[in-house]
DNA sequence: ACAGTCTTTAAGTCAAGCTTAAAGAACGCA
DNA sequence: TGCGTTCTTTAAGCTTGACTTAAAGACTGT
């Protein structure tokens, strides 16, 4: 999955700490770390749009992509991920 | 839901066909036309990455966000959206 | 009238985002 | 050594909604 979460980034140059921000989202601390180190395959746009709030940020500086070759195939109905 | 999908300009602005890209990133027309008018909540990281691959683009090419007020209160476990 | 493109609705499937709860790892500090 | 803090991870469960196919509608041009 080459979409990178590179929310990490933000939150260490901010010095900012999961808990607080976890509680400003509106999410769990759960989910937020999870988030933060890629666990997730997708997200809410609610979700997104109240991380780009509280970090006064835009999705460009949570998500990037890294070309990958296997994303030009179209997925099979069978073989998946 | 201030995230705006900006996938609209880019297929504009190089004359490409609903229909063949829809194709091109396995997803249906459908979804595609929803997803363009921003008529969905949300993206799975697949989806997202295979749309960046085929458009040779970054997530900013296709989302954005508009700051909103209304995103920095914490969504109550009642009164939503 | 017909063909092409795109949108929209409807109905259904199912992955997974999200939650809470609890435990674990790693740190420092007295 | 224990306690506090922070963050991660697992597990179980709930609920949303991304996705599908099928079909019909709207619009354009020929």
């Amino acid at each position: 999955m080459p979409i990178r979460i590179t929310l990490d980034e933000l939150i260490t140059r901010r010095g900012l700490k999961a808990k607080d921000l976890a509680a400003e989202v509106g999410i769990s601390e759960t989910q937020l770390s999870l988030f933060r180190s890629g666990k997730v395959r997708g997200i809410r746009f609610s979700t997104l749009a109240r991380l780009c709030a509280a970090l006064k940020c835009k999705p460009a500086q949570l998500l990037d992509y890294d070309f990958d070759e296997n994303d030009l195939i179209v997925p099979d109905r069978d073989e998946d991920d």
